[in-house]
DNA sequence: TTGTACGCGTTATCAA
DNA sequence: TTGATAACGCGTACAA
């Protein structure tokens, strides 16, 4: 490592030197009133006067106050986003639809990570209220808000993968989910049709009611119509925050294949756990499928570009962001809210196979 | 996909319905400025009436308004992370390193993503306005900021993975760096070490200056160096932005193959390319190393726990990150600027072989 | 078409 | 320990 230091410190022009709409006017020789019209386009200005003014601003790099603007404005276009864990590729390739859209539409986007103990609901309460916001995403969380919150929530919120609790007025909110529980036993009667009995569940749940814990649910459901017993052993749960999903799936495969050498199969609540728990497989010398199924959820790039290619729950990503943002702008313009539930779709790639 | 559409308009409470500092005042039965002072734990309160004042501020779910509070503030303790594509698993980790160590001194971080065809100068100095931003870390980007840029944004600034052009006073910023054409050449020496002559580069560049096209450039001089002659059918440039590295890394590799069977080795200025890359070989049924050895480069965790797991040139992105937070507070603080250059580390894990 | 004056919600100064 | 009041930079009636 070289560091090189800079003897001389910056010295920074300071917030007194800055150029506000104030100076401007005088500069150009024109009332305030005349520049705020040019730069928002409002109001008729003469092109002379303009012309005058626009040369001023760019002359002195002028950059409007945001914070003002939004202390007087009514309605603002300020959109926020808030997301538990940007650094999961399944919300960031929801991010990826979500910004390029919002953008095409003239409306800033912030995103907003926050991590996992925080209350998502919390923050955009004040993040409505400090960036006078006019919608937000609130992207991952659980089930656990209450009415009370939204009522909070003065602005229009699409919750994008979750949903709230029941009893909470559908009115409040929209949400743009798949069914979780449903999808979660759908995955794991696959297995069960390929003739699979022993078969793992990995997840790591912190929150009384998320995505996962549904999964789960959905996982049981499936043994249980079939008559096959559940069996805790063959279930991983990582309370470890702090280390990652690939980290998390290697070491929960690892565990339970070392206690149920009877396992001929693993469903993995996310994709992220799949490729660890797929690594923790081959690493051991062992083949996927031959030894080992393993079926994934979500759907996400890497699933496919691994090797072998891994069966996934795949949700509709690009199209649940897309509608997630529909929405958001519907209830903008005042329309009521929606409740949308999109169907997963299983990919099977070869990471799974039929028993004799 | 299952839809419910609400009947019944949400009809939200509107902003001149939300309470302010002055309601709390008036309900509390005390002067704005004692709220103020309740609020920012600043002067001398009386236990009795700051109990009053905030048991008023909760029953009414008072919630201060930053756009105002920035307004008058000074000196804020605003942080805005700018990133240039926040998919990318390589900044993802940063980001992770970066965020709890700025809410652990307690400064509220902003992240904004920008694409890849905007100046994230030119949105940090709206952002620092916007925001009344004390420091700024920009990651990503290119190297093609002029003198004048800096000087426009007024605060302390440290680039994270690039630098600025030489003629810019070192004084006005900082950078945490790694020496991309050291280090490429590093990895392309490697290879040659290994007894290979017939190396593949896969990159994509857009920009005149990146971290991607000095270790281009890096890769050359190694070829040079050992008396092995460039030849550009061995070099795959994708300019298409639109496609994930995975999908980039996959058709460059099966068009160098295809081009060039006598290729023994390729280095990927990416790990993400390199595991698309290692997907394309081996799906044509190929072996990772016997038939074609690859490295990659940035040391992402997927790269481990990819099968088989990927040589590549790790940079140190954990140090890194806590490098650029520590900087950015030292210039918060008064101190001058730091340009810091990291070493990466070879990790080799199999996937290049000798040659015999 | 242009300029003046007021207020947005907050913090800081100062006097009480 | 408190409260009145002047900014902060901007948008917008309203007057000219």
């Amino acid at each position: 490592m070289t560091q090189v230091e800079i003897t001389q410190p910056a010295s920074y022009t300071g917030r007194s030197m800055l150029v506000n709409i104030k100076d401007i006017a005088r500069i150009a020789g024109v009332g305030i009133s005349t520049v705020s019209r040019v730069i928002n386009n409002s109001g008729s200005v003469s092109d002379a006067t303009r012309k005058k003014v626009t040369e001023t601003i760019n002359a002195n790099h002028y950059v409007p106050n945001n914070s003002a603007r939004n202390l007087k404005i009514t309605q603002s276009k300020n959109i926020a986003l808030i997301v538990k864990d940007i650094s999961n590729p399944f919300f960031n390739k929801m991010i990826q639809v979500i910004e390029p859209r919002i953008a095409l539409q003239g409306y800033p986007l912030m995103i907003q990570n926050v991590d996992a103990s925080a209350d998502e609901l919390d923050i955009a309460i004040q993040e409505a209220r400090d960036r006078n916001l006019c919608g937000v995403i609130i992207m991952g969380g659980c089930y656990s808000y209450s009415e009370e919150r939204f009522r909070h929530l003065s602005i229009p919120c699409v919750l994008l993968t979750v949903s709230a609790r029941p009893d909470v007025d559908p009115a409040l909110y929209s949400s743009i989910t798949i069914d979780d529980e449903q999808e979660g036993c759908r995955a794991t009667e696959y297995l069960i049709g390929l003739g699979h009995r022993r078969i793992g569940f990995i997840y790591s749940a912190l929150e009384p009611v998320t995505p996962n814990t549904l999964r789960f649910l959905g996982y049981q459901r499936a043994l249980k119509e079939h008559d096959i017993p559940f069996d805790p052993n063959l279930v991983a749960n990582s309370m470890n925050i702090r280390e990652s999903g690939y980290t998390t799936g290697f070491r929960a495969m690892k565990q339970l294949y070392s206690k149920n050498r009877d396992m001929t199969a693993v469903f993995a609540f996310a994709d992220i756990l799949a490729i660890g728990a797929a690594k923790a497989v081959l690493s051991m010398g062992l083949s996927i499928p031959d030894d080992i199924s393993i079926v994934g959820f979500d759907g996400i790039e890497m699933a496919e570009y691994y090797h072998p290619s891994l069966d996934t729950m795949y949700q509709p990503a690009a199209e649940m962001a897309l509608s997630a943002t529909n929405t958001l702008f519907d209830m903008i313009q005042g329309n009521s809210s929606k409740h949308i539930v999109y169907e997963s779709v299983l990919l099977k790639r070869g990471s799974c196979r039929k028993l004799l």
